[in-house]
DNA sequence: CGCCGATTCTTTGTCGACAAATAAAATGCA
DNA sequence: TGCATTTTATTTGTCGACAAAGAATCGGCG
C-alpha cells in the first residue's frame, strides 16, 4: 500500500504552485514516465483539493510542453521525441554559447558567487559518485550562468532545453558513475574563469566544446540503445 | 454604448480557445494597452460563458508572458520592458539568423511555396501602403521561414520574439507608411532565393542584416519618443 | 484637520455538482 | 462466433456559489 501524504493546511493561492512544482518535478525525475496518463481526480484527492487548481498546474506543464493534452481525453506526460533529437542537441549547444558569452559580457560580482556555489556542489557531486545531484548541479550551474547573462529570451529557452535534458539523462543515470569523470569539473573551472576574465570569445569555445561533449555522451547512450532494441 | 457582440452556441472544449485567440489579438494589436487591467467577470459577461474558461485562457496567456498576474490580485496585460529592450532585439536577430540558415538547409518544396505566399502578401501591403498588414505580412513570412527549419525550440522562441515585435511595432505604425521602403521587399526576395539556394552562410548574412535593419528602425521610433518625452 | 483602525466592498481562488464527449461494455443480429 | 449497435461508465469541460484576501470607504480619535 502507498503511503498516504499528507498536506497540512496551506495558504490561498498555493496549492497550484504546489501541485506543479511536484508534477513538474515527478515528470523531470521519470517518476512519471513519459506516456503515463495523469488523472485529475486522482491528483485531486492525493493532494486533498478540487479539481480546479489541479486543472490550473496541468495547463501549465501543458504550456511548457511537459504534458499533452487530448481535447475531452486524458492528459499524458509528453514523450521524448527521439527522431528529432538533433533539433534539440543544436538548440542546446547555441544556448550554452549565447548564455556563456553573455554572462562574460554582463556578470556583476554577485552572479560568479552563485555560478561557485553550484560548481562546488557539482565537484561534491562528482567526488560522491551521485550521479543524481551530478546532473542537478550540473543544470543549476549552467542556468545560474545564464542568468548572468541577463537576457530573459534566452534564460526561458534555456532553462526548457535543460529541463529536457534533465529528463533525458535520467534515463540512463546509471551509466553516469564512470562517465562524467573530472574533466567536466575542470572544463567548468575554465568556463568560470573566462567569464570572470570577460573573455568572451574564449567563452564560446569552450561552452562550445562542453556542450558538443555533453551531446555526444548522450548521442552514445542513444546509439547504444538503438543497437539493443536492433531485431535479430 | 458599447456593440454588443454574440457568441453563438460552441462546441464544448471551444471557449478557451475562443477567449485565448481573441484575447490574444487584442493584446498584440494594442487593442488592450500594456497594464491594462484584465476583469474576469467582464469577459465572462463579454463571452457568454462562466469564469472557468476564462481563467484558463488567462492562464496560458501567462505563461507566454503577455499577461501578468498578482496573486490575490488582478491581472494585467503585460508591459513592455523598455529598458531591456537590447535584450530582445539581440535575440531576435539571432532567431532571425539560425532560422534563416536552417531553412536553408532543411526547407523542402512546400515551404517555399507557402514562404512565397506570405512573400506576395506582403509585397501587396507594401504597394497599398498598408501598414499594418505589412507588419502582419511580415511577421507570417518570417514564422514561416522557421518552419522550414523545422527546430521547435528556436520555431516556439522567435514566434514569441516575433508576437512582442509586433506588438512593439504597433506602436509606431503609423509612421510606417514612408519608412518601410520596397527595399524590404527586394531583401526578402533575395532571402528566400538564398534559401532556395541552400546556400547558408549568405542566409545568415541577409538574415543579420534584414534584422540590423529592423532594429534600428525600432531604436529609432523608441530615440525619437526619448527625446520627445525629455524634461524641458 | 489629519491620521489610524474598523468595516464594507470588490475580486480572486477554490469547491462541489452537472452535462457533454468519448471509451468500454453489453446486447442483438447475421 | 463475429460484427454492428445500443447502453453504460468514465472522464472531461463548464457552471454557479462561496469564502479568503486585499482595496476602498467610513468613522473615531488625537
Amino acid at each position: 500500500m502507498a503511503e498516504t501524504e499528507t498536506f497540512p493546511e496551506r495558504r490561498r493561492g498555493s496549492g497550484v504552485k504546489l501541485v506543479y512544482d511536484l508534477l513538474r518535478d515527478e515528470i523531470l525525475d521519470l517518476v512519471l514516465p513519459p506516456g503515463s496518463p495523469i488523472d485529475e481526480v486522482q491528483l485531486a484527492e492525493r493532494f486533498g483539493m478540487s479539481r480546479t487548481p489541479i486543472r490550473e498546474a496541468l495547463v501549465r506543464l501543458a504550456g511548457e510542453g511537459l504534458v499533452e493534452t487530448l481535447p475531452n481525453r486524458s492528459t499524458m506526460v509528453a514523450n521524448i521525441d527521439f527522431l528529432n533529437m538533433h533539433t534539440f542537441f543544436d538548440a542546446l549547444t547555441l544556448m550554452y554559447r549565447v548564455t556563456t558569452r553573455l554572462a562574460a559580457s554582463y556578470h556583476q560580482p554577485a552572479d560568479l558567487e552563485i555560478i561557485r556555489e553550484h560548481q562546488a556542489r557539482f565537484t561534491a557531486a562528482v567526488e560522491a559518485q551521485d550521479a543524481l545531484a551530478m546532473i542537478a548541479s550540473n543544470r543549476d550551474l549552467h542556468a545560474a550562468i545564464a542568468e548572468a547573462g541577463r537576457n530573459p529570451y534566452y534564460l526561458s529557452l534555456f532553462l526548457r532545453l535543460l529541463d529536457e535534458g534533465r529528463r533525458l539523462l535520467r534515463l540512463y543515470y546509471q551509466s553516469f558513475n564512470d562517465r562524467l569523470p573530472r574533466e567536466y569539473v575542470d572544463e567548468h573551472e575554465a568556463m568560470i574563469a573566462a567569464i570572470e576574465a570577460r573573455d568572451v570569445e574564449l567563452c564560446d569555445r569552450l561552452a562550445k566544446a562542453h556542450a558538443d561533449q555533453i551531446v555526444r555522451q548522450i548521442q552514445q547512450f542513444l546509439a547504444r540503445d538503438q543497437r539493443q532494441s536492433l531485431p535479430l
